[in-house]
DNA sequence: GGAGCTTGCGAACACTGTACGCCTCTCGTA
DNA sequence: TACGAGAGGCGTACAGTGTTCGCAAGCTCC
């Protein structure tokens, strides 16, 4: 191989390490590569990088999982084990638990930003953590009075709220962290930039401008809860008239 | 270099091509990788195979961008530009604008599907079709009543929604056209799998049986349409109170 | 005619996911 | 106690990736 390679004869080479710890498995795996992907973001998890902070070679991981596609889909189900699900009591407050379980979605994924695309890429699993959510809100509305079918819009659309302002939520924290500056100084670099770019777009420039100096986290977690509110007072008026859609709603 | 290689002077030697074609353009690369994704998916993009259906070299769309990051982001907003935009007199509906909007965006991702997780990575994004979006439809609740703050909030609440959406969608499509097969036939073949992770779930368990043999195409615009009347009708009661404004309109 | 700029591209580099085969260790059974 | 089978781990290798670099060709303007 490489030409700086030190001759060892079999009684210099060191001999294979004793298999004393607990070696690999799926859930030390998986925790690390969560570990990396919060410390480095989702480009640098390689399964070379991944081995090497295992102590492992570059391989060892396939014993324990199929592919790199595998080891995301288990990440992914891994995180979602760190949300909230509504407990056993929680329709007694339908409201509170549905609004719990949505904060909780979105600081899980702000507390791992990356995972945000790889919800795009994944979709629906069987994974045992993501059941465990959806069950649990299942479950929860239906004690609360909805039938199947409307409970299963209301976790539908919930969700979809949910995940998809936390992603560009999540999309402006990545890209912040890949810059490696303060939310003010690269709003200050980006500006002219802005100023340019918005010149035909008058509505759009009033905005920006009136968030200018990025928006605060409080802002952001006031809009996220007033679309909530807003989500779940839908779903609070359809609550008890029954499985004939919304259709006649008005 | 490889031993292969034919010796040739410089006589027999091709002469470089002429520069006859209006040669390569961000409009030609991004249309043809807009093509190469529809028919291959995301994970066929490479540059090379890009070049060579451009009949050019693999580093030859480096002159028109940076990198490949750059070109995705060309190539996202290239999809927003299939988007419709609330035309000039749109605020005199804006219940019907906002929801052909919605729409749009939704058929226009699912026609796509591949550039679901983009939107996640990329985030908001200066590019002029997204801002002539977003533009169009500020302009249009505000002139329909709404204050800028307002506005936003809409904005951002239905994109995200329909987002969201639409993404889950994406990700079941992406995952057939990966499969190859028809959604009967993965149905058919994934459902002892389904029916046996879901065994601790009832609830699980049930929406799933409801749905057996998967969810039809008209089922599935209807569960979108259904949250979308939902998500307009707060965005119509919030109309009015709030800043202010527009209270006699609707 | 020539300088300078832009576009295109072949080669090379560092890195990726993963198939394969070999080695070692563990364990059940004879 | 011996042995065979299986599993876990890993070095190597392969095909492919994004991107840098330097060179060649053509265009534009002095």
């Amino acid at each position: 191989m490489s030409e700086n390679q030190v001759i060892q004869s079999v009684w210099t080479r060191p001999r294979r390490q004793k298999r004393e710890q607990p070696a690999l498995s799926r859930e030390v795996i998986v925790a690390e590569a969560v570990r990396l992907l919060d410390e480095e973001g989702a480009a640098a998890l390689s399964m070379r990088r991944l081995g090497t902070r295992l102590n492992a070679g570059a391989t060892s991981m396939y014993s324990h999982m199929a592919s790199k596609d595998e080891l995301i889909e288990l990440v992914v189900d891994h995180v979602y084990g760190e949300m909230e699900v509504p407990g056993p009591d929680a329709a007694k407050d339908w409201r509170a638990a549905a609004s719990a379980c949505a904060h909780s979605v979105r600081s899980t994924i702000l507390r791992h930003p990356w995972i945000a695309p790889m919800l795009g890429e994944v979709g629906v699993s069987l994974g045992p953590n993501s059941m465990r959510l959806t069950e649990g809100m299942l479950a929860m509305l239906e004690e609360a009075g909805f039938d199947l079918e409307q409970a299963d819009h209301v976790v539908r659309i919930l969700f979809a709220y949910v995940i998809g302002m936390t992603t560009s939520e999540a999309a402006w924290l990545t890209m912040l962290a890949r810059s490696g500056q303060s939310q003010e100084d690269w709003t200050r670099k980006v500006w002219p930039a802005v100023e340019q770019a918005t010149r035909d777009y008058p509505h759009l420039r009033r905005r920006y401008t009136a968030q200018e100096g990025g928006r605060s986290s409080e802002v952001l977690v006031d809009n996220f809860g007033y679309g909530l509110d807003w989500v779940l007072d839908g779903l609070g008026s359809r609550l008890g008239q029954g499985s004939r859609k919304g259709a006649e709603v008005g």
